[in-house]
DNA sequence: CATGAATGAGTATTCATTCAT
DNA sequence: CATGAATGAATACTCATTCAT
């Protein structure tokens, strides 16, 4: 039923790059590594990949899909803004706890790759960015939202916040639990730290 | 009379290599190309630095420096805790809006570096975190930052948005103002983006 | 049928290599001059060694192995001393005979690299050293060699001379016939040269 | 009166670029090393030196002058040639034994230069051998020497057989006593090592 | 489909030599 | 004479990519 390939060395090798990217970092991995680390010769890698940027694009765009997918699935105009917003960073805190190595890859190499590889990246985290964005607007529409932000902000805010946390954690090494850190963290996004709350 | 370098060879490299950084990517730039930049041979290079890696270290190591130096004198135990963050953020502003490719690098290229890299680099970075963490701290004291809060996530919040800010800025090729930016953001991540402040 | 490599890629590198050092000197050689010689590109050579100083390691192990090899089969118990001595020369010589470069290199180039390379490379003249001796000492319990000479120096004589006269040989462009001179010399190295057998 | 320098730079450069020579090898020692031992600044080798190879056969031709001077001052047609071939012997023995690092590279960075270098130091050795030559033909004359040997072999005899053994306690460390080994060696090389001097 | 040997362009680094001071 | 900063040609080695088997 798989149309693509009968055994699965696309997935395969992708997740063997995944991995060497995680440990070595991008620019440092060389395709015989990821071919060793596969069990597959360097030349196959050629028959599922264009080249080893491809890899990256290839791995990033299905990453992001399988993200947004699971995200509109899970809350198609269900809940609250805020309650979407949590969902969302429990989400991310989940697929990353998941697979470090994913983790990995998409919060660090990804980002260094940003301006030097093709747009594929920049989409998935606009796509990110996006959907923060529409989260945000819908809260202030409802009414749970400030009116006196600037929503480019909080956009960044949000999205760098979580991006950091998850970032920690796994240059940490993955020690810690992830996932019970994202009600304190949108919370605090939300409430920020201030004690007496703004006259 | 400069006792150093009779002329500024070593700025002169350190900067060129800064905007080549800025511009390729730390591994996609070449010796040659940085010695080019620099109106130099490439041998020259390595009169002043040991080699490629060492350049950003020495960059790191000066702009840390400069940075760290800068806050201190302006803001040695002068004003309240929230005060000081706010003109925290206003000099990282500053600083980057000076130089562009000083900040692309220090904010981008610098980062992937982090597994890859010698300690020196990962110092700056953990000096930046210990001194918002400092910050929050002596807020909470003074009554000005609520205690119910992780001060871990504080300081991650506050460093990744800072960062988020001034990257998106960057990547965006600081086609706009970022100074005036620091104001509304200190107050966003102080104030939190809540309507009803939290019952 | 080769179970070592498909095409000759190793020996065609290797004796290209041999070629190449003993034209050139080993220092003076580069990679790309060796792989024109053997008809590979540069990076071919790297498939079957693991730098230029293994090259010539390897040269020597394998030349070690099939000269001592091959005396071993030869002479395994059989003769006197002073006919074990002999045809160690003759040996020697004629091997030297057969190919130039590899004398050549073998003479003179490995020489250099004592204190540089490799123990490896130590190891062979050595082993030479200690057949000598062996054969020496052997000569002594014989009663076919006198007992009053200190057999360090005996053995330095032998493997001196002999060594020598191949270089010489190798030096003038391999012009003349080397292994006539095996019995001459060994008669020399055994009789002396006085006239009058010392008093 | 020294027609040469007012200061002792030439020789000061040279004794340092021996001591390198014979510590890394005539290819691996680099002109900043010899400079930084010397004391100067690189550029002023150029001043004495035309190039590397330079200090090389200058190092060569004087070492060569002053050997022959001696010898010729000591022996002009005094002894036999017997004693003669000792004293050249002993002489030898005590030229190295004053100076390690003159008979390191004179005994074997030199020698790897012969085909590579100019014939200024092929001449020494060749001036060497003739002496020997010479001395062995005497020999022959004056009825101390047999006449059923061939003289080139026996010159090589004398040549190697001194050479390794000077060489052998260069690369031992100069650890033992050289010039007791003459006497022996001189006797070894006369009179031979068979213990019924051949029929 | 899969292999992995072969390629050769690409690159950091070294070092003999020069020359302005 | 002396310096040492500057040069840039030279070179070992790497690695993405290809292609004959």
């Amino acid at each position: 039923m798989e149309p693509k390939q009968k055994n699965g060395k696309h997935e395969q090798i992708m997740s063997a790059a995944i991995r060497v990217f995680a440990e070595k970092g991008y620019f440092q991995s060389t395709i015989a590594q990821i071919a060793r680390a596969a069990g597959v010769a360097d030349g196959t890698i050629y028959l599922y990949f264009k080249n080893k940027e491809d890899i990256m694009a290839q791995f990033v765009n299905q990453q992001s899909k399988k993200f947004f997918d699971t995200f509109t699935s899970m809350f198609e105009g269900k809940q609250s803004a805020i309650e979407r917003l949590k969902a969302l960073i429990r989400l991310h805190f989940q697929v990353s706890q998941e697979d470090r190595y994913v983790a990995l890859v998409y919060q660090v190499e990804m980002r260094r790759s940003d301006r030097l590889m093709k747009e594929d990246i920049k989409d998935a985290l606009r796509m990110y960015h996006d959907l923060v964005g529409q989260i945000v607007e819908e809260g202030q529409q409802e009414g749970a939202i400030r009116h006196d932000v600037q929503i480019g902000l909080v956009k960044r805010m949000i999205f760098a916040t979580v991006d950091e946390v998850i970032t920690s954690w796994v240059m940490a090494g993955g020690k810690y639990d992830l996932e019970p850190l994202a009600e304190p963290l949108a919370n605090l996004l939300l409430q920020g730290i201030q004690a007496t709350p703004t006259a």
